[in-house]
DNA sequence: GAAAATTATATTGTGCACAATTAAATTTGA
DNA sequence: TCAAATTTAATTGTGCACAATATAATTTTC
């Protein structure tokens, strides 16, 4: 069984596109769900850091998520129109921004609970392999955050 | 052992998230690499594809990377402004549009072909370990983009 | 305590994604 | 054959992502 040590340039083979593909899936899998909350997805993953933490500034979900402000400002401008969030400056420090859920904003954890179980149904998929596969893209992540060492090899 | 049946709405043990982080990863640490060739992530899977095989046209190419034509349309003039492909109503069927590599596109595949290797190199995995984790986010693709099948409980 | 450096958010601009609609060409079928 | 249905791209509009820059507040340093 030949395995390639010389990376290919087909599509099919490249593990970026099989990531790129999966993630979009995923997104439009959401999709239908989170149009009953009137949620986009990246406004979801919001609304589920918010949920577990309540008050954080930009930066701090920004941290969380990964997420710089030119996408989160007008994102939670959005969230903020919905009513589902509150926004305003830190008296601490002026420059902060904190997020603050609304009533609105506390209760739709309620009706969000469900969405994880519908998508672990459409997943068919064992606990152990969806941990499994979980941490694998952890740990790809953090591998491909980090600054390339040219000392490694 | 306690493994939790009830999805929670944990960030961290979503893995939608660390699919939506990773992905978002995977494009970043290509970015330098692409940066080189003047190409974005998305043009770079479309050179990908006609690399492999010329002459598709925009539905082919949508139905090989999943992109409908209102993001392939304006990303295909984008290479063609910058003079890797030429677009043209095929004479068969005038509703078709044919992508074909101009000579400059198809010798940047030599100067994309260090481009897998580099990734590779950054992402310190076994062939093993990238074939499975590969096959996994495919088959989990598959999962996702069929229609939810209420037969299957 | 004031200038310089730093920090935090916002703004601007480009390029995806994708839903919904439109327009044009082709195919089908009574 | 010719009207209806289908197919294929393109267009329009919204919402991310993210780089680059701007703005404003705070902290540091002298």
């Amino acid at each position: 069984m030949k395995k390639s040590l010389t990376p290919s340039l087909l599509l099919d083979e490249q593990l970026c596109f099989a990531l790129y593909a999966a993630s979009r899936r995923m997104t439009a899998a959401y999709r239908p769900l989170l149009d009953a909350l009137e949620l986009t997805y990246p406004q979801y993953l919001v609304m589920l850091v918010l949920w577990e933490r309540d008050g954080l500034t930009v930066s701090e979900l920004g941290e969380r998520l990964q997420l710089d402000s030119g996408t989160l400002t007008p994102l939670l401008k959005r969230l903020q129109q919905a009513g589902l969030v509150g926004r305003r400056r830190r008296q601490s420090d002026e420059r902060e921004v904190e997020i603050s859920l609304t009533e609105t904003g506390s209760k739709l954890r309620e009706r969000a609970a469900e969405v994880p179980r519908c998508l672990a149904e459409k997943l068919c998929m064992s606990v152990d392999a969806f941990t499994h596969l979980r941490d694998e893209l952890k740990k790809l992540a953090t591998q491909l955050a980090s600054p390339t060492d040219p000392t490694s090899h």
